[in-house]
RNA sequence: GGCCCGUUCGUCUAGGGGUCUAGGACAUCUCCCUUUCACGGAGGAAACACGGGUUCGAUUCCCGUACGGGCUACCA
Protein backbone atom coordinates (compact mmCIF):
# COMPACT_ATOMS: atom_id res chain seq x y z
CA UNK A 1 0.00 0.00 0.00
CA UNK A 2 1.24 3.68 -0.86
CA UNK A 3 0.58 6.18 1.90
CA UNK A 4 -1.00 8.99 0.60
CA UNK A 5 -1.67 11.73 2.95
CA UNK A 6 -3.69 14.87 2.15
CA UNK A 7 -3.84 18.54 3.51
CA UNK A 8 -6.97 20.21 2.71
CA UNK A 9 -7.49 23.66 3.59
CA UNK A 10 -10.03 25.98 2.68
CA UNK A 11 -9.23 29.14 0.97
CA UNK A 12 -11.48 31.08 3.25
CA UNK A 13 -8.46 33.64 4.73
CA UNK A 14 -4.67 33.02 5.34
CA UNK A 15 -3.60 29.64 6.44
CA UNK A 16 -2.61 29.76 10.28
CA UNK A 17 -0.35 27.91 11.97
CA UNK A 18 -2.32 25.09 13.32
CA UNK A 19 -3.06 24.79 9.72
CA UNK A 20 0.66 24.52 8.87
CA UNK A 21 1.46 22.22 11.47
CA UNK A 22 -1.56 19.86 10.28
CA UNK A 23 -0.13 19.89 6.97
CA UNK A 24 3.61 19.29 8.33
CA UNK A 25 2.20 16.20 10.28
CA UNK A 26 0.69 15.06 7.03
CA UNK A 27 3.77 15.70 5.45
CA UNK A 28 6.21 14.05 7.46
CA UNK A 29 3.62 11.15 7.69
CA UNK A 30 3.72 10.39 4.26
CA UNK A 31 7.20 11.25 3.54
CA UNK A 32 8.82 8.32 6.29
CA UNK A 33 6.42 5.90 4.48
CA UNK A 34 7.72 7.12 0.76
CA UNK A 35 4.18 8.11 0.29
CA UNK A 36 2.52 11.09 -1.31
CA UNK A 37 1.27 14.32 -0.04
CA UNK A 38 -1.51 15.98 -1.67
CA UNK A 39 -2.80 19.28 -1.40
CA UNK A 40 -6.64 19.65 -1.96
CA UNK A 41 -8.38 22.91 -1.98
CA UNK A 42 -11.91 22.89 0.09
CA UNK A 43 -13.74 25.64 -1.63
CA UNK A 44 -17.21 24.49 -1.13
CA UNK A 45 -18.49 27.41 0.80
CA UNK A 46 -19.01 30.23 -2.25
CA UNK A 47 -20.05 32.72 0.26
CA UNK A 48 -17.02 32.21 2.21
CA UNK A 49 -14.20 32.43 -0.54
CA UNK A 50 -11.49 34.98 -0.35
CA UNK A 51 -9.13 35.96 -3.30
CA UNK A 52 -6.06 35.31 -2.68
CA UNK A 53 -6.53 32.79 0.11
CA UNK A 54 -5.83 29.94 -2.27
CA UNK A 55 -2.06 31.80 -3.54
CA UNK A 56 -1.31 32.40 0.38
CA UNK A 57 -1.80 28.55 1.10
CA UNK A 58 0.72 27.60 -1.69
CA UNK A 59 3.20 30.19 -1.05
CA UNK A 60 3.05 29.88 2.43
CA UNK A 61 3.57 25.78 2.23
CA UNK A 62 6.52 26.67 -0.19
CA UNK A 63 8.19 28.51 1.91
CA UNK A 64 7.84 25.94 5.09
CA UNK A 65 9.10 23.54 2.03
CA UNK A 66 6.28 21.44 2.54
CA UNK A 67 5.74 20.52 -0.96
CA UNK A 68 2.71 18.96 -1.57
CA UNK A 69 3.46 16.00 -4.33
CA UNK A 70 0.10 16.40 -6.01
CA UNK A 71 -2.00 18.90 -5.95
CA UNK A 72 -3.59 22.55 -7.38
CA UNK A 73 -0.49 24.26 -9.20
CA UNK A 74 1.21 21.41 -8.49
CA UNK A 75 -0.78 18.69 -11.30
CA UNK A 76 -1.29 14.84 -10.66
CA UNK A 77 -3.23 11.77 -11.69
CA UNK A 78 -6.31 12.96 -9.66
CA UNK A 79 -7.04 15.86 -11.07
CA UNK A 80 -8.74 18.04 -10.64
CA UNK A 81 -7.77 19.07 -7.18
CA UNK A 82 -10.01 22.11 -6.14
CA UNK A 83 -13.26 20.52 -5.09
CA UNK A 84 -15.27 23.14 -6.94
CA UNK A 85 -13.97 21.79 -10.14
CA UNK A 86 -15.18 18.23 -8.48
CA UNK A 87 -18.32 19.26 -8.35
CA UNK A 88 -18.70 20.33 -11.95
CA UNK A 89 -17.72 16.89 -13.16
CA UNK A 90 -20.82 15.45 -10.98
CA UNK A 91 -18.45 13.47 -8.38
CA UNK A 92 -20.07 14.30 -5.51
CA UNK A 93 -23.86 14.47 -6.91
CA UNK A 94 -22.84 10.68 -8.19
CA UNK A 95 -22.14 9.60 -4.78
CA UNK A 96 -25.07 10.85 -2.90
CA UNK A 97 -27.27 9.57 -5.80
CA UNK A 98 -26.06 5.98 -4.85
CA UNK A 99 -26.82 6.49 -1.42
CA UNK A 100 -30.34 8.05 -2.27
CA UNK A 101 -30.88 4.71 -4.25
CA UNK A 102 -29.55 2.12 -1.53
CA UNK A 103 -31.84 4.05 1.19
CA UNK A 104 -29.29 5.89 2.80
CA UNK A 105 -29.71 9.50 1.97
CA UNK A 106 -32.69 11.49 0.97
CA UNK A 107 -34.43 14.78 -0.32
CA UNK A 108 -35.38 17.66 2.25
CA UNK A 109 -37.26 20.32 1.49
CA UNK A 110 -36.91 21.95 4.89
CA UNK A 111 -36.37 26.02 4.61
CA UNK A 112 -34.22 28.03 6.59
CA UNK A 113 -36.64 29.67 8.92
CA UNK A 114 -38.47 26.03 9.30
CA UNK A 115 -35.31 24.35 10.72
CA UNK A 116 -34.78 27.67 13.07
CA UNK A 117 -38.07 27.50 13.68
CA UNK A 118 -37.52 23.56 14.92
CA UNK A 119 -34.61 24.74 17.14
CA UNK A 120 -36.52 27.48 18.67
CA UNK A 121 -39.24 25.27 19.66
CA UNK A 122 -37.26 22.26 20.55
CA UNK A 123 -35.64 25.33 23.02
CA UNK A 124 -38.82 26.57 24.50
CA UNK A 125 -39.32 23.23 25.58
CA UNK A 126 -36.25 22.98 27.53
CA UNK A 127 -34.47 20.76 24.66
CA UNK A 128 -31.36 22.38 23.59
CA UNK A 129 -30.09 19.35 21.68
CA UNK A 130 -32.77 19.75 18.89
CA UNK A 131 -31.20 18.04 15.60
CA UNK A 132 -32.35 16.58 12.55
CA UNK A 133 -32.55 12.98 13.11
CA UNK A 134 -34.44 9.76 12.94
CA UNK A 135 -36.67 10.89 15.94
CA UNK A 136 -37.41 14.43 14.43
CA UNK A 137 -37.45 14.21 10.48
CA UNK A 138 -41.05 12.68 10.23
CA UNK A 139 -41.93 15.95 11.54
CA UNK A 140 -40.12 17.91 8.82
CA UNK A 141 -40.04 18.07 4.82
CA UNK A 142 -38.76 15.55 3.18
CA UNK A 143 -38.69 11.93 0.79
CA UNK A 144 -39.43 10.42 3.85
CA UNK A 145 -42.37 12.15 5.75
CA UNK A 146 -43.74 13.38 2.02
CA UNK A 147 -45.42 11.13 -0.82
CA UNK A 148 -43.23 10.08 -3.35
CA UNK A 149 -45.53 12.29 -5.39
CA UNK A 150 -45.51 15.31 -3.67
CA UNK A 151 -41.19 14.56 -3.54
CA UNK A 152 -41.41 14.22 -7.60
CA UNK A 153 -43.82 17.18 -7.71
CA UNK A 154 -41.28 19.57 -5.97
CA UNK A 155 -38.04 18.25 -7.50
CA UNK A 156 -39.63 18.85 -11.20
CA UNK A 157 -40.76 22.52 -10.24
CA UNK A 158 -37.22 22.93 -8.87
CA UNK A 159 -37.86 23.55 -5.26
CA UNK A 160 -34.67 24.47 -3.49
CA UNK A 161 -33.55 21.46 -1.48
CA UNK A 162 -30.99 19.16 0.00
CA UNK A 163 -29.96 15.80 0.09
CA UNK A 164 -29.77 14.58 3.52
CA UNK A 165 -27.20 11.26 5.11
CA UNK A 166 -30.43 9.15 6.43
CA UNK A 167 -28.35 7.96 9.83
CA UNK A 168 -29.51 4.48 11.48
CA UNK A 169 -30.51 4.66 15.15
CA UNK A 170 -29.58 2.80 18.06
CA UNK A 171 -25.76 1.49 16.72
CA UNK A 172 -22.32 1.75 18.30
CA UNK A 173 -19.96 3.82 16.02
CA UNK A 174 -16.38 2.77 16.78
CA UNK A 175 -13.08 3.50 14.91
CA UNK A 176 -9.70 3.65 15.54
CA UNK A 177 -7.88 7.00 15.71
CA UNK A 178 -3.99 6.58 15.20
CA UNK A 179 -3.80 9.30 18.24
CA UNK A 180 -6.45 8.40 20.41
CA UNK A 181 -7.18 4.65 20.02
CA UNK A 182 -10.47 3.97 19.83
CA UNK A 183 -13.03 6.15 19.88
CA UNK A 184 -16.92 5.49 20.34
CA UNK A 185 -20.03 7.21 19.72
CA UNK A 186 -23.99 6.21 19.64
CA UNK A 187 -25.77 7.05 16.24
CA UNK A 188 -28.32 8.52 18.19
CA UNK A 189 -26.44 11.40 18.40
CA UNK A 190 -25.47 11.82 15.10
CA UNK A 191 -27.62 14.08 13.30
CA UNK A 192 -28.97 13.69 9.57
CA UNK A 193 -26.03 15.94 8.09
CA UNK A 194 -26.29 17.98 4.67
CA UNK A 195 -24.35 16.07 2.04
CA UNK A 196 -25.31 18.53 -0.81
CA UNK A 197 -26.50 21.88 -0.57
CA UNK A 198 -29.77 23.84 -1.71
CA UNK A 199 -27.40 25.26 -3.82
CA UNK A 200 -26.01 21.65 -5.33
CA UNK A 201 -22.30 22.14 -3.91
CA UNK A 202 -21.53 18.95 -1.59
CA UNK A 203 -20.71 20.17 2.19
CA UNK A 204 -17.29 19.01 3.61
CA UNK A 205 -18.52 15.63 4.96
CA UNK A 206 -19.40 14.43 2.04
CA UNK A 207 -17.22 16.11 0.02
CA UNK A 208 -13.72 14.90 1.66
CA UNK A 209 -15.22 11.50 1.42
CA UNK A 210 -15.84 11.29 -1.87
CA UNK A 211 -12.34 12.53 -2.42
CA UNK A 212 -10.49 10.91 -0.08
CA UNK A 213 -12.05 7.70 -1.77
CA UNK A 214 -11.50 8.68 -5.35
CA UNK A 215 -7.34 10.00 -4.36
CA UNK A 216 -6.47 6.80 -2.61
CA UNK A 217 -6.48 8.88 0.62
CA UNK A 218 -4.92 6.08 2.84
CA UNK A 219 -4.54 8.13 5.84
CA UNK A 220 -6.53 11.39 7.05
CA UNK A 221 -5.01 13.48 9.38
CA UNK A 222 -6.88 16.64 10.52
CA UNK A 223 -7.64 18.70 13.22
CA UNK A 224 -9.48 17.50 16.29
CA UNK A 225 -12.32 20.04 15.76
CA UNK A 226 -13.42 17.14 13.52
CA UNK A 227 -13.88 14.15 15.40
CA UNK A 228 -17.24 14.85 16.77
CA UNK A 229 -18.42 14.53 12.86
CA UNK A 230 -16.23 11.75 12.76
CA UNK A 231 -18.83 9.07 13.05
CA UNK A 232 -20.85 10.51 10.16
CA UNK A 233 -18.14 10.31 8.06
CA UNK A 234 -17.82 6.80 8.89
CA UNK A 235 -21.46 6.01 8.30
CA UNK A 236 -21.24 7.56 5.15
CA UNK A 237 -18.07 5.16 3.82
CA UNK A 238 -20.11 1.99 5.74
CA UNK A 239 -23.38 2.97 3.67
CA UNK A 240 -21.25 3.65 0.23
CA UNK A 241 -20.18 -0.11 0.91
CA UNK A 242 -16.64 1.07 0.79
CA UNK A 243 -15.26 0.75 4.33
CA UNK A 244 -12.42 -0.43 2.96
CA UNK A 245 -11.33 2.58 1.08
CA UNK A 246 -11.84 4.28 4.10
CA UNK A 247 -8.58 5.79 5.77
CA UNK A 248 -7.39 5.86 8.64
CA UNK A 249 -7.75 9.06 10.66
CA UNK A 250 -5.84 11.23 12.91
CA UNK A 251 -7.26 14.13 14.93
CA UNK A 252 -4.70 16.42 16.05
CA UNK A 253 -4.97 18.61 19.13
CA UNK A 254 -5.81 22.07 18.70
CA UNK A 255 -3.21 25.33 19.55
CA UNK A 256 -4.02 27.33 22.34
CA UNK A 257 -3.48 31.46 23.02
CA UNK A 258 -0.30 31.61 24.87
CA UNK A 259 -2.21 33.36 27.83
CA UNK A 260 -6.26 32.96 28.92
CA UNK A 261 -9.19 30.01 27.95
CA UNK A 262 -9.20 29.47 24.35
CA UNK A 263 -7.58 28.30 20.66
CA UNK A 264 -4.85 29.99 19.06
CA UNK A 265 -6.71 33.16 17.22
CA UNK A 266 -5.74 35.92 14.60
CA UNK A 267 -6.44 38.09 17.39
CA UNK A 268 -4.17 36.90 20.15
CA UNK A 269 -1.05 37.60 17.84
CA UNK A 270 -2.35 41.59 17.63
CA UNK A 271 -2.98 41.77 21.66
CA UNK A 272 0.58 39.35 22.55
CA UNK A 273 2.70 41.15 19.81
CA UNK A 274 3.61 37.41 17.78
CA UNK A 275 2.50 36.23 13.83
CA UNK A 276 -0.12 33.82 13.96
CA UNK A 277 0.74 33.54 10.19
CA UNK A 278 3.09 31.94 8.71
CA UNK A 279 3.40 35.05 6.06
CA UNK A 280 2.28 38.18 5.85
CA UNK A 281 -1.39 38.79 4.95
CA UNK A 282 -3.38 41.95 4.19
CA UNK A 283 -7.01 41.30 3.78
CA UNK A 284 -8.58 42.17 0.60
CA UNK A 285 -11.95 43.32 2.18
CA UNK A 286 -10.46 45.61 4.68
CA UNK A 287 -6.81 45.90 3.81
CA UNK A 288 -6.19 44.83 7.46
CA UNK A 289 -2.60 43.38 7.57
CA UNK A 290 -1.63 40.63 9.85
CA UNK A 291 2.42 39.81 10.35
CA UNK A 292 3.69 36.62 9.06
CA UNK A 293 6.96 34.54 10.66
CA UNK A 294 8.78 35.31 6.84
CA UNK A 295 7.89 39.05 7.22
CA UNK A 296 9.60 39.23 10.92
CA UNK A 297 12.94 37.78 10.23
CA UNK A 298 11.96 33.85 10.75
CA UNK A 299 13.67 31.09 9.40
CA UNK A 300 11.19 28.80 7.51
CA UNK A 301 12.89 25.52 8.95
CA UNK A 302 13.42 27.11 12.66
CA UNK A 303 9.47 28.13 12.12
CA UNK A 304 8.64 24.08 11.16
CA UNK A 305 10.65 23.28 13.91
CA UNK A 306 9.07 25.19 16.64
CA UNK A 307 5.71 23.59 14.64
CA UNK A 308 6.74 20.00 14.63
CA UNK A 309 7.42 20.01 18.85
CA UNK A 310 4.04 21.70 19.31
CA UNK A 311 2.46 18.51 20.73
CA UNK A 312 4.92 16.35 19.44
CA UNK A 313 8.86 14.89 20.30
CA UNK A 314 10.89 12.11 19.85
CA UNK A 315 11.16 11.32 23.28
CA UNK A 316 14.95 12.14 23.04
CA UNK A 317 16.51 15.46 24.74
CA UNK A 318 17.39 16.53 20.99
CA UNK A 319 15.43 19.33 19.73
CA UNK A 320 16.76 20.63 16.72
CA UNK A 321 15.64 18.64 13.87
CA UNK A 322 15.87 19.16 10.17
CA UNK A 323 13.24 18.25 7.97
CA UNK A 324 14.78 15.11 6.72
CA UNK A 325 15.40 14.15 10.81
CA UNK A 326 11.45 15.22 11.48
CA UNK A 327 10.66 12.51 8.33
CA UNK A 328 12.38 9.94 10.05
CA UNK A 329 11.72 10.68 13.15
CA UNK A 330 7.79 11.70 13.47
CA UNK A 331 4.81 9.26 14.91
CA UNK A 332 1.75 9.68 15.84
CA UNK A 333 1.96 7.66 18.70
CA UNK A 334 4.13 9.93 20.41
CA UNK A 335 1.46 12.88 19.36
CA UNK A 336 0.39 14.76 22.58
CA UNK A 337 -3.58 14.43 23.39
CA UNK A 338 -3.57 17.45 25.04
CA UNK A 339 -4.33 20.96 23.27
CA UNK A 340 -0.48 22.85 23.30
CA UNK A 341 -0.63 26.43 24.52
CA UNK A 342 1.41 28.41 22.09
CA UNK A 343 4.40 30.13 23.48
CA UNK A 344 6.47 32.73 21.65
CA UNK A 345 9.26 32.98 23.18
CA UNK A 346 10.15 29.07 22.59
CA UNK A 347 9.89 30.11 18.99
CA UNK A 348 12.37 32.77 19.69
CA UNK A 349 14.39 30.71 20.76
CA UNK A 350 14.01 28.12 18.18
CA UNK A 351 15.15 30.81 15.67
CA UNK A 352 18.07 31.77 17.43
CA UNK A 353 19.36 28.48 17.30
CA UNK A 354 19.66 28.98 13.25
CA UNK A 355 20.65 31.56 13.41
CA UNK A 356 23.52 30.15 15.15
CA UNK A 357 23.83 27.46 12.74
CA UNK A 358 23.75 29.62 9.68
CA UNK A 359 27.60 30.14 8.65
CA UNK A 360 28.60 33.96 8.57
CA UNK A 361 29.34 33.84 5.03
CA UNK A 362 26.18 33.45 4.06
CA UNK A 363 24.61 35.74 6.68
CA UNK A 364 27.57 38.29 5.62
CA UNK A 365 26.02 37.93 2.14
CA UNK A 366 22.93 38.85 3.17
CA UNK A 367 23.94 41.34 5.16
CA UNK A 368 25.72 43.56 3.11
CA UNK A 369 22.72 45.04 0.93
CA UNK A 370 21.00 46.46 3.73
CA UNK A 371 24.22 48.36 5.02
CA UNK A 372 24.29 49.46 1.73
CA UNK A 373 20.45 50.20 1.50
CA UNK A 374 20.33 51.97 5.47
CA UNK A 375 24.00 54.04 4.78
CA UNK A 376 24.37 54.52 1.53
CA UNK A 377 27.96 53.39 1.89
CA UNK A 378 30.01 51.93 -0.29
CA UNK A 379 33.49 52.02 1.05
CA UNK A 380 35.09 49.55 2.95
CA UNK A 381 32.80 49.06 5.27
CA UNK A 382 30.38 47.59 2.99
CA UNK A 383 32.72 44.84 1.62
CA UNK A 384 32.36 41.21 2.45
CA UNK A 385 35.31 40.93 4.49
CA UNK A 386 34.48 43.99 6.81
CA UNK A 387 30.59 42.34 6.94
CA UNK A 388 31.84 38.95 7.63
CA UNK A 389 34.33 40.50 10.76
CA UNK A 390 30.87 42.43 11.94
CA UNK A 391 28.85 39.34 11.81
CA UNK A 392 31.30 37.93 14.46
CA UNK A 393 31.00 40.03 16.71
CA UNK A 394 27.60 40.09 16.65
CA UNK A 395 26.45 36.71 15.89
CA UNK A 396 25.76 35.50 19.28
CA UNK A 397 23.97 38.55 19.99
CA UNK A 398 20.95 38.29 18.58
CA UNK A 399 18.15 36.29 17.41
CA UNK A 400 17.45 37.60 14.13
CA UNK A 401 19.01 38.87 11.78
CA UNK A 402 17.57 42.53 11.24
CA UNK A 403 18.94 42.60 14.73
CA UNK A 404 22.93 42.94 13.26
CA UNK A 405 22.34 46.42 12.24
CA UNK A 406 20.16 47.21 15.04
CA UNK A 407 22.65 46.01 17.07
CA UNK A 408 25.79 46.77 15.61
CA UNK A 409 24.71 49.88 13.38
CA UNK A 410 27.64 51.89 14.80
CA UNK A 411 30.40 49.36 13.20
CA UNK A 412 29.38 51.33 10.18
CA UNK A 413 28.76 55.19 10.56
CA UNK A 414 29.68 57.09 13.85
CA UNK A 415 27.73 57.62 16.45
CA UNK A 416 25.59 60.99 16.45
CA UNK A 417 24.30 60.72 20.12
CA UNK A 418 25.91 59.72 23.39
CA UNK A 419 24.33 58.10 25.88
CA UNK A 420 24.23 60.40 29.03
CA UNK A 421 24.74 58.58 32.03
CA UNK A 422 27.91 57.62 31.23
CA UNK A 423 28.97 61.03 30.12
CA UNK A 424 27.74 62.26 33.62
CA UNK A 425 29.47 59.02 35.36
CA UNK A 426 32.79 59.04 33.20
CA UNK A 427 33.59 62.17 31.56
CA UNK A 428 36.21 64.49 33.36
CA UNK A 429 39.12 66.01 33.10
CA UNK A 430 41.56 63.01 33.36
CA UNK A 431 39.39 60.98 31.16
CA UNK A 432 40.02 64.13 28.76
CA UNK A 433 43.89 63.75 29.15
CA UNK A 434 43.80 60.34 29.02
CA UNK A 435 41.98 59.88 25.41
CA UNK A 436 43.92 62.98 24.33
CA UNK A 437 47.11 60.56 24.86
CA UNK A 438 45.47 57.32 23.61
CA UNK A 439 45.36 59.20 20.13
CA UNK A 440 48.96 59.68 20.49
CA UNK A 441 49.25 55.90 21.30
CA UNK A 442 47.05 54.76 18.86
CA UNK A 443 48.87 56.79 16.05
CA UNK A 444 52.10 55.60 16.96
CA UNK A 445 50.79 51.84 16.26
CA UNK A 446 52.28 49.55 13.54
CA UNK A 447 49.46 47.03 13.97
CA UNK A 448 46.08 47.95 14.82
CA UNK A 449 44.80 44.56 16.38
CA UNK A 450 42.68 43.75 19.43
CA UNK A 451 45.17 42.10 21.34
CA UNK A 452 47.72 45.50 20.78
CA UNK A 453 45.04 48.02 21.06
CA UNK A 454 44.23 46.23 24.41
CA UNK A 455 47.33 46.23 25.85
CA UNK A 456 48.44 49.70 25.03
CA UNK A 457 44.94 50.91 26.18
CA UNK A 458 45.65 49.32 29.38
CA UNK A 459 49.28 50.18 29.50
CA UNK A 460 48.54 53.38 29.19
CA UNK A 461 45.80 53.99 31.97
CA UNK A 462 48.46 52.27 34.63
CA UNK A 463 51.05 55.12 33.61
CA UNK A 464 48.39 57.59 34.14
CA UNK A 465 47.59 55.93 37.47
CA UNK A 466 44.21 55.23 36.18
CA UNK A 467 42.31 52.11 36.56
CA UNK A 468 41.34 50.59 32.94
CA UNK A 469 37.74 50.38 34.12
CA UNK A 470 37.19 53.42 35.06
CA UNK A 471 38.30 54.74 31.22
CA UNK A 472 36.72 51.55 29.68
CA UNK A 473 33.30 52.37 29.53
CA UNK A 474 34.04 55.86 28.54
CA UNK A 475 36.12 54.66 25.26
CA UNK A 476 33.25 52.50 24.42
CA UNK A 477 30.59 54.84 24.71
CA UNK A 478 32.91 57.29 22.38
CA UNK A 479 33.24 54.70 19.80
CA UNK A 480 29.94 53.50 20.04
CA UNK A 481 27.53 56.14 21.53
CA UNK A 482 26.30 53.01 23.90
CA UNK A 483 27.31 52.36 27.21
CA UNK A 484 27.01 48.17 26.04
CA UNK A 485 27.46 46.04 23.23
CA UNK A 486 30.48 43.92 21.16
CA UNK A 487 33.56 43.08 22.55
CA UNK A 488 35.13 46.55 22.62
CA UNK A 489 38.50 46.01 21.57
CA UNK A 490 37.44 43.46 18.63
CA UNK A 491 35.23 46.72 17.69
CA UNK A 492 38.34 48.94 17.96
CA UNK A 493 40.31 46.79 15.31
CA UNK A 494 37.53 46.31 13.10
CA UNK A 495 36.70 49.91 12.72
CA UNK A 496 40.80 50.51 11.95
CA UNK A 497 43.14 53.37 13.32
CA UNK A 498 41.60 56.23 11.03
CA UNK A 499 38.08 55.72 12.25
CA UNK A 500 38.49 55.52 16.08
CA UNK A 501 40.98 58.38 15.99
CA UNK A 502 38.70 60.57 13.98
CA UNK A 503 35.49 59.32 16.60
CA UNK A 504 38.04 59.99 19.55
CA UNK A 505 38.82 63.30 18.68
CA UNK A 506 35.27 64.18 17.45
CA UNK A 507 34.29 63.19 21.23
CA UNK A 508 37.22 65.40 22.98
CA UNK A 509 35.93 68.19 20.65
CA UNK A 510 32.32 67.77 20.92
CA UNK A 511 31.45 66.88 24.90
CA UNK A 512 31.30 69.33 27.15
CA UNK A 513 34.35 70.88 28.17
CA UNK A 514 35.82 69.94 31.69
CA UNK A 515 38.12 71.88 33.38
CA UNK A 516 41.44 70.39 34.14
CA UNK A 517 42.16 70.94 37.93
C1' G B 1 -27.67 21.80 28.27
C1' G B 2 -25.97 17.31 25.38
C1' C B 3 -21.90 14.60 23.14
C1' C B 4 -16.73 13.70 22.43
C1' C B 5 -11.62 14.55 23.73
C1' G B 6 -8.23 15.93 27.36
C1' U B 7 -5.57 17.08 32.50
C1' U B 8 2.80 16.01 34.87
C1' C B 9 6.86 22.51 36.82
C1' G B 10 4.42 29.45 34.49
C1' U B 11 4.90 27.07 29.12
C1' C B 12 6.20 22.72 25.65
C1' U B 13 6.82 17.96 27.34
C1' A B 14 9.56 12.77 29.15
C1' G B 15 7.99 8.87 32.11
C1' G B 16 2.55 4.58 31.62
C1' G B 17 2.45 -0.02 38.48
C1' G B 18 8.16 -0.27 42.45
C1' U B 19 14.38 2.41 38.92
C1' C B 20 10.27 9.06 40.77
C1' U B 21 14.60 12.15 45.85
C1' A B 22 9.43 12.74 38.84
C1' G B 23 13.94 13.97 33.69
C1' G B 24 14.76 17.72 29.60
C1' A B 25 13.77 22.46 27.01
C1' C B 26 11.81 27.71 27.15
C1' A B 27 11.03 31.46 30.71
C1' U B 28 12.76 32.96 35.71
C1' C B 29 16.52 33.49 39.86
C1' U B 30 21.77 32.98 41.81
C1' C B 31 26.86 32.39 40.91
C1' C B 32 31.13 31.95 37.43
C1' C B 33 33.23 33.89 32.81
C1' U B 34 33.40 39.09 31.06
C1' U B 35 36.25 45.85 33.96
C1' U B 36 29.80 46.34 29.22
C1' C B 37 25.77 43.64 27.32
C1' A B 38 25.12 39.03 25.26
C1' C B 39 26.98 34.00 24.53
C1' G B 40 28.75 30.06 27.42
C1' G B 41 29.29 27.24 32.16
C1' A B 42 27.50 25.78 37.19
C1' G B 43 23.49 25.75 40.38
C1' G B 44 18.41 27.03 42.42
C1' A B 45 13.15 27.60 42.71
C1' A B 46 9.19 25.22 40.14
C1' A B 47 4.53 19.91 38.49
C1' C B 48 1.90 14.26 38.81
C1' A B 49 -6.06 18.59 39.43
C1' C B 50 -9.12 16.33 43.53
C1' G B 51 -11.76 12.10 45.78
C1' G B 52 -12.64 7.07 45.83
C1' G B 53 -11.30 2.24 44.39
C1' U B 54 -7.81 -2.06 42.41
C1' U B 55 -2.91 -3.49 44.36
C1' C B 56 1.94 -5.41 48.99
C1' G B 57 2.70 -0.71 46.28
C1' A B 58 -0.30 4.22 42.09
C1' U B 59 2.03 9.95 38.99
C1' U B 60 1.19 5.42 36.07
C1' C B 61 -4.88 1.07 35.87
C1' C B 62 -10.55 1.83 36.92
C1' C B 63 -14.69 5.03 38.53
C1' G B 64 -16.45 9.74 39.99
C1' U B 65 -15.83 15.08 40.62
C1' A B 66 -13.56 19.49 39.14
C1' C B 67 -11.29 22.07 35.41
C1' G B 68 -9.83 22.85 30.20
C1' G B 69 -10.79 22.13 24.95
C1' G B 70 -13.79 20.96 20.73
C1' C B 71 -18.48 20.08 18.47
C1' U B 72 -23.65 20.79 18.67
C1' A B 73 -25.09 25.18 10.56
C1' C B 74 -27.56 24.04 3.81
C1' C B 75 -19.03 26.78 7.54
C1' A B 76 -15.09 24.21 6.98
Amino acid sequence: MIVRTRFAPSPTGPLHMGGVRTALYAYLFAKQHKGQFILRIEDTDQNRYVPGAEEYIIEALTWCNIIPDEGVSFGGTHEPYRQSERKSKGYYQQYAEQLISSGHAYYAFDKTEELDAARKQAEASGNQGWQYDSKTRGAMQNALSLSADDVQKRIATNEAHVIRLKVEPDQHITFNDMIRGDVTFESNLVDDKVLIKADGMPTYHLAHVVDDIMMDITHAIRGEEWLPSAPAHILIYQYLGLKDKMPRYAHLPLLLKPEGNGKLSKRDGDRLGFPVFPLEWKDPATSEVSSGYREKGYYAQGFVNMLAFLGWNPGTEKEIFSMDELIESFTFERVHKAGARFDPEKAKWFNEQYLRMENDADLAQRFIPLIKKQLKISDHRSTFQYAIAAINLLKERVHFESEFYEKGHYLFEAPSTYDEKVIAKRWNAPAALFLNKLVEVYKSLTTFDAFTCKSSFENLATENGIKPGEVLPLFRMILSGQASGVDLFGMVALLGKEEVLTRINFAVNTLPSVAAD
